[in-house]
Formats: C-alpha cells, structure tokens, sequence
DNA sequence: GTCTATAACGAGATAGAC
DNA sequence: GTCTATCTCGTTATAGAC
C-alpha cells in the first residue's frame, strides 16, 4: 500500500515536473502574460482539466514558477557565497565573495532570460503575488547582507555617512534584515541589491545593445564598486591605485 | 486646398494619437503582450482594417508607443536638467543637477507605470525594437553625461581609477558617446546610468514592497551616491561628514 | 489620393454539449 | 475526455465615399 502511494506521489511528483517545464518553455516563447493551461495540457498530451489537479489555476502555475526562478537564483547566489574564497577573512575575500555573488546571479540571469523577466522584469498583467513568494525573493538579497555581516566581523567596513532623515528608515531596515549590522550600511546595502539587478536588467533586457561590448569585464568592475558602496574594503581587482574614503 | 490638406492632417493626427491614447490604456489593462489592434479599434468605433491607414501594423503601433514613452521620459529628464540650480556651477550645482534628473526620471516611471514597463521592463515576446528607438532610448543617458560634461568643464571630477581590462571599453565608450569626457569615468557613467533604472525598476516593479517604506528619501540619497561614483563632487544633501576620495 | 467598410483567410482560444 | 460551434486575433483584398 505504501509502495503504492509511494509510486503515486512519485508520478505526481513526475507529471508536476512536466508541466512546470512546458510551462517554462512557453514562457520562453510567448510571455508570462500569454501562458495557457490548454497550451500546456495539449503540448503534454493531456486534456486542460486534467492540469486543474495539478494546478487549481493558471495563477497557482505562475507563482509556481515565480517561486522556482527566485529559488534557483538564490541558490545559484547562495553556492558562489560558499564557494568562492572559501577561507579567507582578509578585506580582499569579502570583496571578493561580494563580486563572486554578483557574478553567480548574472550568469544565471544570462542563462535563464526567460525565467530572470518572469521574477525581476515587468509584473504579469492581472497576477498578484501572494505572500508565498516573499522568502524566496529575499534569498539573493539576504546573500548579501551574509557578506556584508561577515565583512564587518571579520574585517571593519568603511561605514558610509547616514543623513538625519534616513535614519529611522535606515533602522528600521538594519533591525528588521541584518541586526548585526550599522544601521548606516542598511540604506546602501538596499541599494546596491536594486542596483545589482539594474545591471543585470540592462544587459539582459538588450539595453546594452549597441552599448557596452566587454560585458563581463564592465559588470564585475561596477559590481566591484557597488561593494566599495556598502563598506566592503580592500581591492579584488588588479592594479587599484588605492581604497576609497569615507570619513 | 492647402486648408483642406491641413484640415485633413489635423484629423490624421487626431485619429493618431487616439489611437495610441486608447493602445496606452489597453496597455496598463492587460499588458504589451496582449495589445490588439482589433480591440482598440472596437473601443474607437473603427473597423479594424481602419487603423491599418495609420499603423502598417500591431508592431509599429507598439514601436510607436515606445518612442513616445522614450521620449517622454527624456524629455522629463532634459528639462529637469535645464531647470535644477539653473546658475550654479559650483560642485554642489552639479550634483544637485544630477540628483533632479534621477528624481525626475522617478516621478515620470511613478506618474506611467506601464509605459515604464513597456520600455524598461521585459522585452515584448515577438516584438524586435528597430532602429528608429535607439535614438529615443539614449535621452536620459545623454542627460546624465551632460552633466558630468558640465561637471568636468566647470567644477573639476574626482577621476575613477581605470583599470588596464577595461581600458579599451573605456576609451571606446567616451569616444562614441562623450568625447569630451577623460575615458575613467565612461565606465562609471554607464554603470549608474543602469543602476539609477535599477533603483527605479525595483520601487514600480514591487521589489521595494515590505522593504522600502521612505521611498523618496532613500532613491535621491542613494542617487546622490550614485553622483558621486561617476565623479561629481560636493554635497548636495544636508549635513555630511565629508566628501569620497578616490585617489 | 485618402479614408472607411465589408468580407474573408488561417490560426488560435473558449465554452458547452455529449 | 472528446467534439464542435463560436469566439478572437492579425492581416489582406476589394469596393465605395469623400
């Protein structure tokens, strides 16, 4: 009996797989905003009510989809933070982590598109998230306040300057995504998150056409200074001619 | 019979820009994805053969309303920039400058959403933008690097270093698209010119959402920091500790 | 010449009866 | 699950009004 539900749960598990993957490629094809169960059901040889026991809708489909891009990416950010200068606590190994962070969610971007507009391009027309996606979304972010944190236990950060009217939000957001950190590298960190991804978009998005050509070379450069921008010290790249000062 | 052509031209473009008025709005209802020819010309009371006199077709309808949203955002941006400390060319004149652009680009993507979506969102399935939106397209970024330019002219730069990697992109960028720029901060001028859409895209899209709650005031500190990157100096907010050196 | 209306095509979605 | 009748879509050809 229980190899039985054994061998249920596992074509269930199977069939769930095959929907989310045509379904990821018709995102590919025609937009998250055109994806169809019938589509989907009929590329897979099955009838459209048959996917409504897999998918009680087509936005129960979507934010199944939304919540695998946000977690591939954040487990693409969260294996370079591992892996990459596995053990160094010197100001260049956390730039260096930083960078590495970066670079992973980029390649994934450039080898995903598809999936990378679904989470970080234009909201779906009609499809609200629900709270579901919330966690998922936050892992990239969180990566890099990981890297942040050890930054400042292991090696100090250059705490950038906090205006008086920033600063109840910027407590606000130290208290409730890093306590461990100053509350003056809260505002940057949000920041560059936005701004890691606004590189990734414009590339991504074609925006870069005709524009930048050495790209990997130009998005490691400015993430780089993206990490200088949230306190990270030390110099990753080669030939700097020196730190950056805040005070 | 010049007055009956300019009578007929009146009401060319009359039909025109109904069209694109009621495709705007179709546009924030359902999404670029979904923008059909027939339903806008039901909605005006056309046939829709009709509108094939105005738009050879449903792509050049969607071309055309990317270079009104490109050239209304860059308009928005140009006059920010002609308006912002209109006779001020100390360091502070500049970076204030720059802060009103970022400023203005935010309130024109918060006051049109999904023109902004249809421009710097995901790219439309199908949909290959041709070369009549490039010019359009570069506005706001030719904005920011006027005021570098002025900048660099008038108050002096702290120069970015250069490194050897990205020399020739460097130097490749500043001479197509601000020879009168020294080569370091081309790099950097892109960059933010992304990171600011990158700051914009995260609040419209809803990345902000539970996270930023002072939005104004985190976006013009966070793009007066983004001044600074590309090298303008001085203080432009209240109450800071000091400048950033580079060198 | 400029415009609109009618009709049609092939492709695809949709709803409902069976 | 299947089939069918009825929608929508972009696009074109054609005919007629101004």
């Amino acid at each position: 009996m229980s190899a039985i539900r054994g061998a249920r749960e596992r074509a269930r598990i199977e069939v769930t797989a095959a929907i989310k993957d045509e379904a990821r490629r018709q995102l590919a094809a025609e937009g998250a905003a055109k994806l169809s169960l019938r589509a989907v059901a009929r590329e897979l040889g099955m009838v459209s009510s048959a996917l409504y026991r897999y998918f009680p809708s087509r936005d129960e489909l979507l934010t199944a989809l939304i919540v695998d891009a946000y977690d591939s990416v954040g487990e693409a950010a969260e294996t370079a933070h591992r892996t990459a200068a596995p053990d160094g606590s010197a100001p260049a190994a956390h730039l260096a982590r930083w960078v590495a962070v970066a670079c992973a969610v980029r390649d994934w971007a450039l080898a995903h598109p598809h999936e990378y507009a679904l989470i970080y391009g234009s909201p779906v027309p009609g499809y609200t998230a629900p709270q579901a996606t919330i966690a998922p979304a936050s892992r990239v972010g969180l990566v890099l306040v990981a890297v942040v944190e050890d930054a400042h236990r292991e090696a100090g950060l250059a705490l950038p300057p906090l205006t008086e009217e920033l600063r109840p939000e910027a407590e606000r957001l130290a208290a409730e995504l890093a306590p461990g950190l100053p509350p003056a590298v809260a505002v940057p960190i949000v920041a560059a998150w936005a701004q890691l991804f606004g590189l990734v978009s414009f590339e991504i998005f074609g925006q870069f056409d005709r524009v930048v050509e050495a790209r990997a070379a130009f998005f490691r450069q400015s993430v780089e200074e993206l990490g200088r921008s949230v306190g990270l010290l030390g110099t990753a790249g080669p030939a700097r001619q020196g730190g950056r000062a805040w005070r």
